[in-house]
DNA sequence: ACAATGTTGACTGGAATGGTCGAGAATACC
DNA sequence: GGTATTCTCGACCATTCCAGTCAACATTGT
């Protein structure tokens, strides 16, 4: 498993702030109710967000939790960086390791699957995630209006 | 990290064994030395290689391991499988999960990523892999060469 | 018989995962 | 100023997984 709970849920949460974008700050509690994620164990993924600048917060009533830029200028690939680390997958392949000649063997397949990934990754902005979850919502929706 | 030292030792285990074809049972010493892997704890991983067909062992005096199957009838794919299990990128991929309706939010994303992964890795052989080491010694070769 | 080799399962220490909890800080509102 | 609300931060914890060891046993060539 290369995404641990970090990545998926973190994601999550910035799509909730997305989706409620302009209606002021959303609370913590709100996040982890809609979903689905526990509420203590969401904060230290908000305070990586924050740290590395993806969200602002604000305390006291009525405090909460917003975005920091554009949806459209933050992607996956730095999200999910931020959240989990690397997402190396393998250990050869983790940092500019002065990388052992020729024991391991695979390392030249994974660092052409690597470099797709991440390329796939960064394409793909925080609005392309909200966009393609309404989009799912809608057809949900007349999914349902049919069977009625 | 994708790929746990199962996935790594096993691999280099096999392009071991691929390279010393024809030559007789290869013994796990000499697996573990020339590869760098503990030696008990090879064991497991032939162990796994073994149940899935990918190799034959013989014991007693001379005994050792060898390829059950052609070298290019071997793909990096299903070795990995083999050795590690799943090779899902991300939860709510795993296997055939009921998959909770919209809650992820980047799975769709992922699962693209997963499709080209598998796809990339179906496509190298063992055979591939212990060309491309050779070649790799090759040129490491005439590089020190010039050198001297 | 015996030595060389593979086979298997139990066991283990350490790290990572996936959280929980509590004390504290900032802020809106009365 | 007091209080309720919300975020903030670090300590703590249970469980699982990783990576590896080890001992007992099975098989086979000489």
């Amino acid at each position: 498993m290369l995404l641990s709970t970090k990545g998926d849920y973190g994601v999550r949460a910035m799509i909730d702030l997305a989706k409620h974008e302009g209606e002021g700050p959303v609370q913590r509690a709100e996040i982890a109710r809609r979903r689905r994620i526990p509420e203590a164990y969401l904060d230290h993924l908000l305070a990586q967000l924050r740290r590395d600048g993806f969200i602002r917060s604000t305390r006291g009533p009525a405090g909460g939790h917003q975005l920091a830029k554009p949806v459209s200028e933050i992607c996956l690939l730095h999200l999910l960086e931020s959240l989990e680390g690397s997402l190396a997958p393998m250990q050869c392949l983790e940092n500019d390791d002065p990388h052992e000649e020729a024991i391991c063997g695979q390392d030249w397949v994974w660092q052409e699957i690597y470099d797709d990934m991440r390329a796939k990754l960064a394409a793909v902005s925080l609005a392309d995630l909200v966009e393609h979850e309404r989009e799912h919502e809608r057809e949900r929706a007349a999914a349902a209006r049919y069977v009625i």
